[in-house]
DNA sequence: TAAAGAAGTTAGCCATGCCTAACTTGGATT
DNA sequence: AATCCAAGTTAGGCATGGCTAACTTCTTTA
């Protein structure tokens, strides 16, 4: 019989590690506590102890002192908050929003997207980009 | 001398209490605590708490017993925010996404939205109402 | 191989924002 | 005016997710 993959519920928090963890290890090949907490500005302690509750919860595998590998459902979940992270960051791009303020909402607003409006706003965000008519002046 | 008003640095927890405040004294002409708690879905004694801080903020004036008001301060708060949560329903709207998931995702994503993304949203948004070729099959 | 420094962990703390249970207040009913 | 009950408050607790300080482990280097 198919498996049932119990959704995760996961917070916003719990989304910004996992994202910044999978973006780590595609970029430098792993994630150390240190990496992790300079990317995400906070203290080596604060991941440690996240760390510590997303191996608890089955979203990563963690050896003390060695380091830490996402299992298949975190791997999930990261890639796709990764997902909404750069479509909301292309829409936006469209529009003209300044690249920093881009990432800054972008950042907040990931975690509230429901699949329904990610789709809706994919759909728009390919509709704009082949008509970029109605872009024109619009700040 | 013009008058510089602090930004006050609130959290989404406080801009909905703000708004769901604004929005009671709109329709209903006060806002009573068992009014807040029942509306957001919360207990009583946590809007007595929040009612109380928001008190010693300066974002409303609160009477033991008796009631509230929002001062200028808490009420442009409360605009402010609302705009944001109309302005996003409005353009989740025009998607054709579904209510209840536009409900839902605004009630997130609005304590996320700079001035420069809203306004490039809102721009979108008249355009879209303008010509709503592209709107068809978006999902 | 021993020491030093970087990385990691633990302990204890704090703010936010929610809860329930128990108590108080005030307005309506009689 | 006494009583009742809805509304409001207080006390105490809990989860989340941060922090610093102190300690431990690992790795690199002399
Ligand atoms: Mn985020
Ligand atoms: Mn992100
Ligand atoms: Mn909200
Ligand atoms: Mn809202």
């Amino acid at each position: 019989m198919p498996v049932k993959t119990n959704a995760v519920r996961s917070s916003a928090a719990v989304e910004d590690y996992l994202e910044r963890i999978l973006e780590l290890i595609n970029t430098k090949g792993y994630a150390r506590v240190v990496d992790i907490a300079t990317s995400l500005g906070i203290s080596q302690a604060s991941v440690t102890n996240m760390v510590q509750r997303l191996d608890g919860e089955g979203l990563l595998n963690y050896e003390k002192y060695r380091g830490l590998v996402l299992t298949t459902a975190g791997e999930t979940l990261a890639r796709n908050i990764a997902r909404r992270h750069q479509l909301l960051t292309d829409f936006l791009k469209l529009l003209g929003v300044d690249e920093r303020v881009i990432e800054h909402d972008v950042e907040g607003m990931e975690h509230h997207i429901s699949p329904s409006t990610l789709r809706a706003i994919e759909g728009l965000t390919a509709q704009l980009k082949r008509r970029p008519a109605l872009l024109a002046r619009l700040n």
